[in-house]
Parts: C-alpha cells; structure tokens; sequence
DNA sequence: CCGTATCCCCGGGGATACTG
DNA sequence: CAGTATCCCCGGGGATACGG
C-alpha cells in the first residue's frame, strides 16, 4: 500500500474580500477533506476506525486533525460515547449536507473533462498508431 | 505586506475512483489558484505582472508554476507575443469558464456561512456584555 | 478503541540574482 | 517584461509509542 503524494498546497491569503470563496475554499482544500467529507455523505455516519479505514493512507494524526477543523467549522458533527471501549461517531451536519449539490456538480464536470481527457488521448494514439 | 501562511496541504489521494470529485479539486486546491481564477473571471485577460500585482503577496515562481498547471488543464490560456519587450496574456478558457456557476454557488455558501457566524459572535458578545 | 505526544525528515516555497 | 536558476529554510506530516 503505497502512498503517493501529489499536490502540496499553500494557502497565504491575506484579505477573504478578494475572494470571496476563499473561506469556504480553505475548508474543503484542507488534505483529505474531500475523502472524508465524501465517506461520510455516501456511508453515512461511521466512527473514526472506520472512516481511516476507507479513507485509506491517511495517519490518526491528519484524521483526527482534519475532523477537528470540520468540526469546528460546523460541518461534521462528533458523537462522543463513553462506553468501554470508547466509540466516537462521525456524521455530517446540515451544514456539512448544504454542499452535496455543489460537490455532486463538481464531481460532475471533473469526471466530464476526465472522460474528455481520456478521449482524446484515445485519439491521439490512434492516430499515431495509423500513421506508422 | 506581510504574507501569513495559513493551510498546507497534501493530496496522498491514491485512486480517484473512490472521490470522483478528486481530480477537479486537485485544480481547485492548488495554493493561490481561487485568487488567480477569480482575478481572470473578475478582470478579464491580463498580463503576467498584471496578475502578479492582483494577487498580492504572490511568488513569480509560484505564479508560473500555476499557471503552467491550469494551462495544461486547459483551464487557462495563455498568449504571447514576441514583441519588445515582450507581452504575454492570460485568460480563461472555455473550460476554465465552466467553473464559474459551481465557483460562484461555492461563493454564496462562503459568505452565507461567514455571514452567520460572525451574527452568532455578535449575538454571543451581546449575550456576554448583557450578563455582566 | 480513540486518540495525543514526540521525534524526525523532506521538499515546497520565498528571496535574490540573473537572462532573453 | 516575463520569466528561470540557485540557495536556503522551516514547518507540515508520517511513524512510533504511549495514555484514558
């Protein structure tokens, strides 16, 4: 199970007023954000082994860091049971559930210009393979 | 000026197969990239030190380095012409103006968000004010 | 089981100086 | 003007071990 790293990012935002969407950015460019956010709109509430189970690579140190902020921010709600063993559940709250639509349309156009992307690649090589 | 760094970020995503939404945010996300596709969708084309100007704060290097990544994405388009000195120009492409309804959605949600919970601090700081 | 504490390391990013 | 090249640095993140 290898673990490639293939975007690093930075965010030195100074003033939000310049762009507006750069709050609700912030949140959802954090690392994992959009595996965990997504694991639990499409698995529903589930407690921390899991969710680091299917969002799989990730360390207990980032998990527990990236639910903290969503939490914080008010888009995962924690459920805190006090049993032996310990459960703690994870679930998305209303707010967390505001974006569904605007993710789902994302996922949209992302999975159209994959599939673009992917064609004319095809293409391409056909092409090539014709010309020789 | 002073630049504060605020989100770093990695993408250890293995497989987009099990975030659909994976591959388009892996644009999104990149550090500066929101100031710099808002700047082309909210000032039109422009030139290099234009863009460096209004996204402050800013390294040439990273600036290039992101606008070589949204170039290959399709997502900018950039002209050159070979005058002295010589002129080069960003801007949207066709495929980079897709985003602008889900970006603008993004946009509403950010600042209803941030709307809300800066009248919950009021609300809380009254509520504390009242108290003593 | 659900985390925190500690250590260590690496590569991303700024600053500066330089070219076409 | 629009970048590249070089250097340097720091802090984010994984791994490990441990606590409640």
């Amino acid at each position: 199970m290898d673990i490639p790293m293939d975007a690093k990012q930075i965010h030195h935002g100074k003033e939000s007023a310049s762009c507006p969407m750069d709050f609700i950015l912030r949140m959802l460019m954090g690392p994992w954000t959009t595996y965990i956010l997504y694991n639990l709109k499409t698995h529903g509430p589930q407690r921390f082994g899991e969710l680091k189970r299917r969002v799989a690579g990730i360390s207990a140190k980032m998990l527990t860091e990236r639910l903290r902020t969503l939490e914080g921010a008010s888009l995962v709600r924690r459920d805190y049971e006090a049993t032996i063993p310990p459960k703690v559940t994870y679930s998305l709250t209303q707010r967390g559930h505001e974006l569904d639509d605007v993710l789902g349309k994302l996922a949209e156009i992302g999975m159209r210009w994959e599939a673009e992307d992917a064609a004319l690649r095809a293409a391409r090589a056909a092409e090539l393979k014709a010309a020789e």
